[in-house]
DNA sequence: GCCGTTTTCGGCCCGACTGTTTTCAGTCG
């Protein structure tokens, strides 16, 4: 077993004790079991081979052995016995948004709600509001709750499908049957979230002996650890894979390889507008004029080849064909992060260990940026703590030569628009980014006048995460994005393309529209653990979607070209 | 259920907002 999958055990105990014991501690104690082991550098099941589990920080001799039956039988007894009381299902309930333990256990109550579908009745039926302590708005809270949890087919989010698609991929290309094999769709184009994987494979086999490559290909895929059940065997192999992930494989000969791969590819927006410059050359779009690849392919219709990222009929083909095309910014042109937590906070690990991950990673330059003093819950520091940070910052400077470690805040952005932070502390920090983290329910207006406020500020260099969306969990805050677009480009305040696979905020388009009005952007990963730097490829992802250029991210400038924007509070 | 230069019992990230109430519990970040 890993340790994600043990954590999740753990997460579920802790949920599942919540609902029927009324020991809330004890729950919460099976949480934070669960957070230290998704955090642990070693594996968990070696840590219990040296019969150490209680090392582990939150791990007792209780939970030591629950995690012990686990790895040793692959499941375990108490969940099970938990589980007995309340559905499996009924988790889901409670991951709907403004259902808690208290309103879910109201609700198994009074109504049996065991399911997402019984509790959509229930809201349906007007059921919800008869219940005692619960109400019309609590329903209709409910109501447009469940909206998240069923809109269309399940989506993925990039940073947490990644990983799957690469390994599929990198098996198909390691079988000697495999000629070639790439993951296309909305994957290969980087879409912040997908709802299927879709590969195409090209098989070794010569032409005419198709049938002989999809058997072997069959037997292959059915010994596969990826794969949960196959559902369709024919010249596009449907399966559902982990996490019943919808997976499907197209079978082609090595010759339609290409010309596979781009229409697997899409958008379909894209395909259409290069079917119509085609037809403008009286070409038809045939397996022949894919005889150099993709490249090749694009350089026939008159064009450079267009990155998948870019794919999506908003404009590229025409650029494409005009020379306009941008040279997009790649993850080897990032030079550091600006927007990062620290153990100081409610970041897991001290600033040193974010250097040395840092330098690891090539960078030349570290911001550390933890919350700033009234934001409790996430440990914001008080003005005399973040006095001894900026000096602990200055001590570990010559431990890093060739790295500069930027001292730095994110600063609330308060309810009435003013900074968590007086004027004076913020002049004497490198980087400032300016954040919402409440007040996410007010009017649009409010919350567009309070960060067109914070742009104000001379101080400020970056306006964090600016539209607060958590990608299939929250909406966006109703800000006027249009409006914070132009207010950055008048300002010559940056925006943050903030890379953490569950925001992705801004998002491409808005990025795009930015990059027109020539706002400037930081892709920052907001991370809280060392981990978390590598989100920086979702950022870059994101970046390349909105058409930017290294020029546009302030991020990929040198050390001293970054200090004098920053200096200036403003990119011009 | 876990943990300890506030400690072996009594705590466990804190404060605002909301809805359902008539003084507060539940949810969220």
């Amino acid at each position: 077993m890993k340790n994600w999958e043990v954590a999740a055990a753990l997460n579920r105990i802790g949920q599942l004790l919540a609902l029927q014991e009324d020991k809330p501690f004890k729950s919460r104690a099976y949480a934070r079991a669960a957070r230290s082991i998704q955090r642990l550098k070693e594996e968990v099941a070696e840590v219990h081979r040296q019969g150490a589990l209680t090392r582990i920080d939150g791990v007792g001799r209780n939970i030591a052995d629950k995690i012990g039956e686990m790895l040793e039988t692959g499941e375990s007894s108490y969940v099970k016995a938990l589980e007995a009381r309340f559905p499996g299902d009924f988790l889901d309930v409670l991951a709907v948004p403004g259902v808690g333990l208290a309103t879910g256990r109201l609700l198994h109550q009074h109504l049996q709600v065991a399911t997402l579908r019984e509790l959509e009745q229930a809201v349906a039926n007007k059921e919800v509001r008869k219940i005692p302590g619960l109400g019309p708005k609590t329903e209709q809270r409910l109501k447009e709750g469940l909206r998240f949890m069923q809109e269309g087919p399940k989506l993925f989010n990039l940073g947490f499908i990644a990983p799957l698609a690469r390994e599929i991929e990198a098996s198909l290309k390691g079988q000697d049957f495999v000629e070639q094999a790439a993951a296309g769709g909305g994957f290969r184009r980087r879409r912040e979230a997908v709802s299927s994987l879709e590969f195409v494979v090209a098989t070794r086999e010569g032409e005419g002996e198709k049938e002989k490559g999809r058997e072997r290909f069959l037997s292959y895929l059915k010994k596969q650890p990826f794969i949960r059940e196959i559902r369709e065997e024919g010249p596009v192999v449907e399966a559902l894979g982990l996490w019943q992930i919808p997976l499907s494989f197209r079978l082609v000969e090595p010759g339609d390889f290409w010309s596979s791969l781009l229409w697997v590819t899409g958008s379909k927006a894209h395909l259409e507008k290069l079917a119509a410059r085609a037809a403008a050359l009286g070409r038809e779009i045939s397996r022949e004029i894919f005889q150099e690849g993709e490249e090749g392919f694009y350089c026939r219709l008159g064009s450079p080849w267009i990155p998948p990222e870019l794919r999506e009929g908003r404009g590229e083909v025409e650029a494409a064909l005009e020379g306009r095309l941008p040279a997009l910014v790649s993850l080897a042109d990032i030079r550091g992060d600006l927007h990062t937590h620290s153990s100081w906070s409610d970041g897991t690990e001290g600033i040193r260990n974010m250097a040395q991950r840092a330098k690891e990673r090539g960078y030349s330059y570290l911001a550390v940026t933890d919350h700033s003093p009234s934001l409790k819950i996430a440990g914001g520091l008080s003005l005399e703590e973040l006095e001894e940070q900026v000096r602990e910052i200055n001590r570990l400077k010559e431990d890093f030569p060739g790295l500069t470690i930027l001292t730095g805040m994110e600063v609330d952005i308060l309810r009435d628009g003013s900074l968590d932070l007086p004027d004076s502390v913020m002049a004497g920090l490198d980087v400032v980014v300016a954040s919402i983290h409440t007040g996410f329910k007010q009017p649009g207006e409010q919350l567009t006048r309070r960060m067109t406020a914070a742009m104000e500020n001379p101080y400020v260099n970056i306006i964090g995460h600016p539209t607060g969306r958590l990608i299939g969990r929250r909406d966006p805050y109703p800000v006027d994005v249009e409006a914070l677009l132009h207010k950055a480009a008048g300002t010559g305040k940056v925006l943050e393309i903030n890379a953490s696979p569950d925001r992705l905020d801004l998002k491409d388009v808005y990025v795009q529209k930015g990059r027109s009005l020539g706002v400037k952007f930081a892709v920052n990963t907001d991370t809280h653990s060392l981990a978390g730097l590598g989100d920086m490829e979702f950022g870059v992802t994101a970046a390349r979607r909105g058409w930017l250029e290294p020029e546009d991210v302030i991020n990929t400038y040198d050390i001293g070209r970054l200090k004098a924007v920053l200096a200036q509070g403003s990119s011009r």
